[in-house]
DNA sequence: AGAAATGTGTAGAACGTTCTACGGCATCCC
DNA sequence: GGGATGCCGTAGAACGTTCTACACATTTCT
């Protein structure tokens, strides 16, 4: 009792056994008998031990899971992060989240960190770098790449199936009646493939195509400034679309005010339909029809599966989590 | 060779020097000849060696702090992380975040992971406790408490001056000519004392006192719900108020709903201001008045009191960040 | 010139676990 | 009754650092 902390010395002692036991009873391994189980639970329960962590990840496991998280501000992390600790709430892995920032550089610098840490598996959530960097990654520890479509040999993937989340928008939108159907996208000059936007522009050109109907996208960004400055363009043309589809609802929120000042009533002279499902675009007064994807879905799959690979699955696993079609006020049949 | 990791052991057999001599490089330690740092950090480089947090933490420093997450869908988070990050940015300490849920059972499993992990310090962001508790915590590790108003001689403190805050708007809109304000509260069961809410609340009876005026405080919760719900029955009495603070911007987000509901006009026949300046406050289309609590600095003020503590400083401060009120379109003159 | 001080490097014990060997003791089988 | 077989428990070496002692060499002081 010199300071701070109970080691499994101090129960062994207290229990009058080895520590080799006590790791043993701690870690449910193999070789205690009844009474030496009992002992030592007892010893632990009066001292209050807390096995150290940090001591473990010397010898094998740490049971520490990292979740590199690129843009915190992202509104669906909540969901994910909720999905990944519902889903680990009742083993003993612990989450953590590493804030790595949305440049390359910041990101390797968290994935290192997290290596170093010895954790036991990295979650990662639409991280910005190239596949090599994802395979030096991946040798080092399991990973479970979240939001990048491709996916590799090395790690598994969870993604949301974009294509089928634009389709569904189409759909809708044409079974309401409206041809001309404008999508605003987000331009982006990193090297990275496979982004969630860059999917659902592509499936949106699909399910145009599917329909027969002519695409038209518009790449601004994915900010409400972007969406906002992409609806101006498109509704100062002759022959204005009828509904814009924003790939994210964010920008969806900037096509709302476009059409405020153009004067335009929503869903009456624009149908207005996002990509997300942010939490306010529930809220009555947005009302935004919206593609959600189940980041509970997203994060307990995510952890299943990263759970599997630290436990010895070696075959590379790619899971595709279907979104659902929230149809608000802001769709509508087109006037005339 | 063996297999993955480069140790200092490595290191050390490559520049022909003692494990002991590369630690003190590596740590930048006294009684390094300038002969001897330049060897060893060629190894390093040639090696690519990045010193094991787990095996440091053995020793004594891990380099790694801990921020507990009570609910991580609270809207000015990614401010105070991006705050605590940014400070941090250019030392050798790394930011970990943990989702510490709602619960006070889960919060403790958190601090008490972190813990483990020895952390070198913990940041504890509106974390539902007992101050005995918080106590417990800060006998194991340097900690800083966000968002929690009273402190303890044991950890340091950031609040928001949430008295401040709710003197700003009330003088807004005394100032506007208002005369009838009412204030919609959080109802909180918990036994925790000095939460914003409260404060907030606390500030606005006082402000109204300073003008002789009478408050009226209307306690619901702070949902969109909440929000709708308080408005709802203050708009339905005789003598209806001709403003309305709400404690956060999600409730107030309710009250605008409600006054659309009820055919009002925002702010001619009513005025509308919330608390956070959350995203969406300032989106055109939304332009709520709101209190913006800055929370990169309360972020970056929480990490560098947790370094100082971590550096040595045993008294224990308390700091408190002002607020800025930022007066949007949900505000103006009562119609009368 | 000898003693003291300073500067530079190393040996080796910690830190708190896990886990491989192995030893002791019953029990079982022929 | 003696060897094989299980079961239970322990000793002690790892894991990758840090850090206190100390050894040795050089410089400074008197």
């Amino acid at each position: 009792m010199t300071s701070g902390r109970v080691t499994i010395a101090d129960v062994a002692r207290r229990a009058g056994v080895s520590t080799a036991a006590v790791s043993k009873v701690v870690r449910g391994a193999y070789g205690v008998s009844a009474e030496m189980q009992a002992k030592v639970t007892q010893a632990i329960d009066e001292l209050g031990y807390r096995p150290h962590a940090a001591a473990r990840a010397l010898r094998g496991r740490t049971y520490t899971l990292g979740v590199m998280l690129s843009d915190t501000r992202n509104p669906f992390f909540p969901d994910i992060i909720e999905g990944i600790t519902g889903r680990l709430g009742d083993t003993e892995y612990q989450v953590l989240l590493g804030p790595g920032g949305i440049e390359p550089k910041t990101q390797a610098r968290m994935t290192d960190a997290m290596i170093d840490r010895s954790m036991d598996g990295l979650i990662l959530i639409s991280p910005v770098m190239t596949d090599a960097e994802l395979a030096v990654i991946a040798a080092a520890a399991p990973v479970v790449v979240v939001g990048r479509h491709g996916g590799a040999a090395a790690y598994d993937a969870v993604v949301d199936d974009d294509v089928m989340g634009a389709r569904l928008v189409v759909d809708h939108l044409v079974g309401l009646g409206h041809t001309r159907i404008a999508h605003i996208t987000h331009l982006e000059r990193a090297r990275a493939q496979g982004l969630p936007h860059m999917v659902r522009a592509e499936g949106y050109r699909q399910a145009m195509r599917a329909h027969g109907l002519a695409d038209d996208v518009l790449a601004t960004s994915f900010t409400e400034e972007g969406g906002f400055e992409g609806a101006r363009e498109l509704l100062a043309r002759d022959d204005r679309p009828t509904a814009i589809f924003a790939g994210a609802d964010i920008a969806a929120l900037g096509v709302l005010r476009a059409a405020d000042e153009a004067g335009l009533s929503v869903p009456e002279d624009l149908s207005v339909a996002g990509y997300d499902n942010i939490g306010i675009a529930s809220l009555k007064r947005i009302s935004l029809t919206s593609v959600d994807q189940d980041g509970r879905v997203i994060g307990a799959t995510a952890a299943r599966l990263l759970v599997e690979r630290i436990e010895g699955r070696t075959r590379s696993v790619a899971s595709s989590v279907s979104p659902t079609l929230i149809v608000r006020g802001t769709t509508g049949p087109p006037r005339h």
